[in-house]
DNA sequence: TCTGGGGTCCTAGGACCC
DNA sequence: TCTGGGGTCCTAGGACCC
């Protein structure tokens, strides 16, 4: 049995829990260069604001002259996300954090579990200052269910129950397919087709139906929805995989020199990260696309993924950034986002002391040089203008995990030794 | 003028090998 | 009418999540 806790336009609530002004207001937190709503409180949603809208296109709509905007903060979040987890792990024998406002606890052998959710909702609320709703289920995706159930009844407790089958069975007839934790526009359209409305419906689907449409994803979230558990509780955090660093330019760019400094500046930002995390990257992907939603702008994006020296230094990656950028980087567009995304990455004491970062300026110097020979030697291999690109309607993929990259790092390394 | 920034997983089909 | 068959690796693309 799980439980799903979720704060409550997550965002918004961590501002007001510095500032009771906030309270019953309409506030909505932005993205990024304040591009676009996030997070709405539910006094913003009835005012039509949409998740996702741009703010440059939502500020002058009559009837939003009462909205607050604020700029987004996200270390506040993390740190506010930090302590609802505190505060759970000494209620409950397991948490999962699932992402910055969600975690999934372990409610097994629970026999009064809503009133264990209530004093949960109340400890957060009291500690950490965060409004929140549970949901309970005999799997996650069931419990998630739940939790969007409790969240959509705004006057009540702010706990949905789904473990009944009954209660579960009648709650599917109400809910569409398409509310489910999984299914996405795509999937429920491609079911809506075939005249599935309901999650009453989809659960209803033969197995072989269901993997032919949707894959072996969307067969576990139906065997999910019928009460078979089929994602267990994460109980360490898993490694992560990639790590990436994108920003859209406030103006565009079409000098060299400018996005020269965007990319190193992004290099900086990973190398931190790298570091905060105790990574090191073997591959690394970089991007850069004009401004996909410019009518009259030509339109170009391009990536390049190559394998790099398995190093959190600074200056190789900066050399490796930029040089990669030139590559992709033509004249005469006007570019709008660029950003570089590490892959394969691994932890930084599995790796020989040598491969460890140096200030040296010196060595980074002969690194680059290195890299240099490399990139003129094998060319093609290491370094390879991408094939693909992007949609131009989507923007950048990222480049999935490729082992070749890897094999590609070693090559690097006895060309080195 | 201004449209986010992160992440993960699955699969079809081609290249290549024996 | 038939054109070998089975296996792995990799890329590109699709879909989902917050």
């Amino acid at each position: 049995m799980f439980a799903l806790i979720d704060g409550n336009s997550f965002y918004c609530s961590c501002k007001r829990a510095f500032d009771p002004k906030l309270r019953n207001k309409p506030v909505v937190v932005l993205s990024n260069n304040d591009g676009c709503a996030i997070a709405r409180t539910h006094e913003a949603k009835d005012l039509g604001i949409k998740m996702g809208e741009p703010y440059h296109l939502a500020r002058g709509r009559p009837g939003l002259e009462h909205v607050i905007w604020k700029s987004s903060n996200y270390a506040l979040y993390g740190d506010m996300s930090r302590r609802m987890y505190e505060v759970l792990t000494t209620m409950a024998p397991h948490v999962e954090p699932y992402s910055i406002d969600e975690m999934f606890l372990d409610f097994r052998g629970l026999n009064d579990a809503p009133r264990r959710a209530a004093d949960m909702l109340a400890a957060v609320l009291k500690i950490a200052k965060i409004p929140t709703c549970v949901g309970i289920g005999p799997t996650k995706t069931i419990a998630k269910l739940a939790n969007a159930v409790a969240k959509k009844d705004r006057a009540g407790s702010g706990i949905s129950d789904l473990r009944d089958p009954d209660q579960r069975a009648c709650a599917y007839r109400e809910l569409a397919v398409g509310s489910v934790w999984g299914i996405g526009p795509a999937s429920a359209q491609k079911l809506n087709k075939i005249g599935i409305q309901t999650i009453a419906d989809f659960v209803a689907l033969p197995d072989d139906e269901v993997r032919k449409m949707l894959s072996v994803v969307g067969l576990r979230t139906c065997w999910e929805l019928r009460g078979i558990s089929c994602m267990p509780l994460a109980l360490a955090p898993s490694t992560r995989k990639s790590l990436a660093v994108t920003r859209s330019f406030g103006k565009s760019i079409d000098t060299w020199p400018e996005m020269e400094r965007a990319f190193s500046a992004y290099a900086m930002r990973a190398t931190e990260k790298l570091r905060r995390h105790g990574l090191v990257a073997a591959a690394m992907q970089v991007f850069l696309q004009t401004n996909r939603f410019s009518k009259s702008d030509r339109q170009y994006v391009n990536q390049t993924s190559f394998a790099i020296e398995p190093s959190s230094d600074s200056f190789t990656l900066i050399g490796n950034v930029t040089r990669a950028a030139r590559h992709i980087w033509r004249d005469g567009y006007r570019y709008a986002k660029a950003g570089i995304i590490l892959l394969d990455l691994s932890a930084a004491h599995e790796l020989p002391p040598n491969f460890f970062p140096s200030r040296d300026p010196q060595k980074s110097a002969a690194l680059m040089r290195a890299m240099d020979a490399l990139n003129q030697r094998y060319g093609r291999n290491t370094l390879r203008p991408g094939t693909v690109a992007a949609h131009p309607r989507w923007g950048m993929r990222r480049a999935n995990l490729s082992p070749s990259y890897t094999t590609r790092a070693d090559q690097l390394l006895q060309v080195r030794a």
